[in-house]
DNA sequence: GTGATACATATCATCCTACAACTTATTTCG
DNA sequence: CGAAATAAGTTGTAGGATGATATGTATCAC
C-alpha cells in the first residue's frame, strides 16, 4: 500500500523531467525522426542541470528505442516503429477518452484470450482463478482489495492461455485502467460508488471451467462492456455489439 | 537503414548491460517484491564500473517501474503489476516458441482491429492503406523494402481504428514479430524463400473499402495465420480455426 | 595541384570526487 | 525515562577529468 501510493506520487526527479521534456518534444514532432538532440552539455545548460542528470535522461529514452547515441556525433531522434517499449504516459490518463480507448483494447485483448483460456487452462490454472474470485468475494462495493482481486482474477486467466506475452500485455493494459479510474474517482467522487459485478466473474468462471471458448469469450466480452459502463464509460464496438 | 543497423547491432553500453543484468535477476525471481537492491556502491564495486553507471542502470529500472528508490534509504524492487512499460527482451525473441507466442498475439489484436478499422475508417485512411498495398507491388519475395511496406499496411490499418493505443500496441507486436524473423533467417537461411502473398492483404483492403467488419477480421485472420505458416509457425488458435 | 598523413576539434562514454538531502540508529543530556 | 542532538549510511546532484570515436582542417611530400 505505501509501495503503490509512492509509486503514484512519484517525486518528479530531474533527470525525469528532462526525459519527460524531451520525450514530449519528440512526440510532438518538434523533433523528427533523424533530428540531431543537442549535445550533452546544451542540454545541460538550457534546463541547468548537471551533464550527469542529463546523460541519465538520455539514458532512458535510449532504453526505449526513441533516440540512439553513436559517440563522437551526437544522439539521433529514432523512428516510431523502433521503440524498444511501450510506455504510457501517467498524464494521458486522466483524458477519459483515453480511458475509453484502454477500455477497448482490454475488451479486444481479453475477450479472445478467454477463449484461448478456456482452451488450455489447466486444474492448477483453475484453482488460482477459483482462488481470486472468493477473493472478491461478498463484497459489492470497489474497495482496494475487491480491486486487487479482480485484476488478480483477470491476470490469472491471462495466465491460463499459456502465452506469457498475452499475460503481460493483459496485465500492464489492466493496471493503466486502474490508474485511470484511480484519476477518475479523484475529480469525480460519484465514482466511488461503482459496483463490483460478481455474476459476471462467475459467467466467466464456469465457462472456463466447462472448457467452452465461445462461452467463455462472450462472458468476459460481456463483463467488460459491463464494467467498462459501471465507471461511466460507453464502448462503441461495434462488433461486439452485433455478434452477440 | 543505416539506423535500423544500428539499432539491431546496438553496441553493449555498460549501463544497459547493468541494467540488463538487474532485470533478468528480478525478473527470475532472485530478488522478490519489496527486496532490497544492493546500494549503489556495492554495485559499481560488483560489476567493476563507476556508480554513474549503475545509476544509469537504475534509472532505466526505475522508468520502467521494476524498482523505486528512496533517497537515504535504498532501492527496492516493485511488484510486477506496477510496470510502467512492457520491454521485450531481444534475445528471447530467438527463441521460436515465442515468435509463435508474439503471433498469436498480433493474430488476437490485429483481427478484431480490422473489424473496428472497417467500421470507422475515413476516406483518408482507407489512401494510405491503399499506398501502402502499392508498395508491396509486385514484389513477391521478401525485401525489405516489402517488409516495410507489409508493416507499414498493417500500421495504417491499426491508425484506421481511431484508437491510438491499439495503433502504439499493434506497431510494438509487429515490429518484435518482424526482429524475431530477422534473427530466424539468421540462423536458418530457408526461410529467405518465404513469400509475401499480396492476394491475402487485397481481400483485407477490400473489405474495409466494403466496411464490412466480419469480412475484414475473417481476411486479416487468415493473414496472420498464413504468414506464420510461411515462417514455420503453425497458430495453433483454436478460436481462429473453429470460427471460420 | 593532389593526395595522404597528422593534427585539432567536437561529442559521447566512463570515471572520480565532493556535497546536499534524506532516513535511520545511536548517543547524549535534562 | 524521554527527547533532542549527533553520527552514519544512502540516494540525488554537481562538476571536472580522461578515454574513445567521428569529423573536419592543415600540413607536407610528390
Amino acid at each position: 500500500m505505501k509501495q503503490r501510493l509512492a509509486a503514484i506520487g512519484t517525486v518528479e526527479t530531474l533527470p525525469h523531467r528532462v526525459a519527460t521534456f524531451l520525450s514530449r518534444e519528440i512526440e510532438s514532432g518538434e523533433l523528427n525522426p533523424g533530428a540531431r538532440l543537442p549535445t550533452e552539455q546544451e542540454l545541460s545548460e538550457k534546463f541547468g542541470v548537471s551533464r550527469n542528470v542529463v546523460r541519465e535522461a538520455i539514458a532512458q529514452l535510449r532504453a526505449d528505442g526513441m533516440i540512439e547515441a553513436r559517440q563522437g556525433i551526437g544522439a539521433f531522434v529514432l523512428a516510431p516503429e523502433q521503440r524498444a517499449a511501450i510506455r504510457i504516459d501517467r498524464e494521458a490518463l486522466k483524458d477519459t477518452h483515453n480511458m475509453e480507448r484502454l477500455f477497448e483494447l482490454r475488451c479486444i485483448l481479453e475477450a479472445e484470450s478467454a477463449a484461448l483460456a478456456a482452451a488450455r487452462r489447466s486444474k492448477e490454472h483453475l484453482d488460482s482463478i477459483k482462488a481470486a474470485l472468493d477473493r472478491m468475494g461478498g463484497e459489492e462495493r470497489w474497495e482496494e482489495g475487491s480491486i486487487d482481486a479482480d485484476l488478480l482474477f483477470h491476470r490469472e486467466i491471462a495466465r491460463a492461455t499459456g502465452n506469457s506475452y498475452i499475460h503481460t500485455f493483459i496485465s500492464f493494459v489492466c493496471e493503466q485502467i486502474r490508474h485511470s479510474i484511480h484519476y477518475a474517482r479523484m475529480t469525480n467522487p460519484l465514482h466511488d460508488l461503482v459496483e463490483i459485478n460478481v455474476g459476471e466473474h462467475v459467467r466467466i468462471y464456469d465457462a472456463l471451467v466447462a472448457g467452452d471458448p465461445a462461452a467463455a469469450e462472450a462472458a468476459m466480452r460481456a463483463h467488460i462492456v459491463g464494467a467498462a459502463n459501471r465507471v461511466g464509460v460507453r464502448l462503441p464496438l461495434s462488433k461486439a455489439n452485433g455478434a452477440k
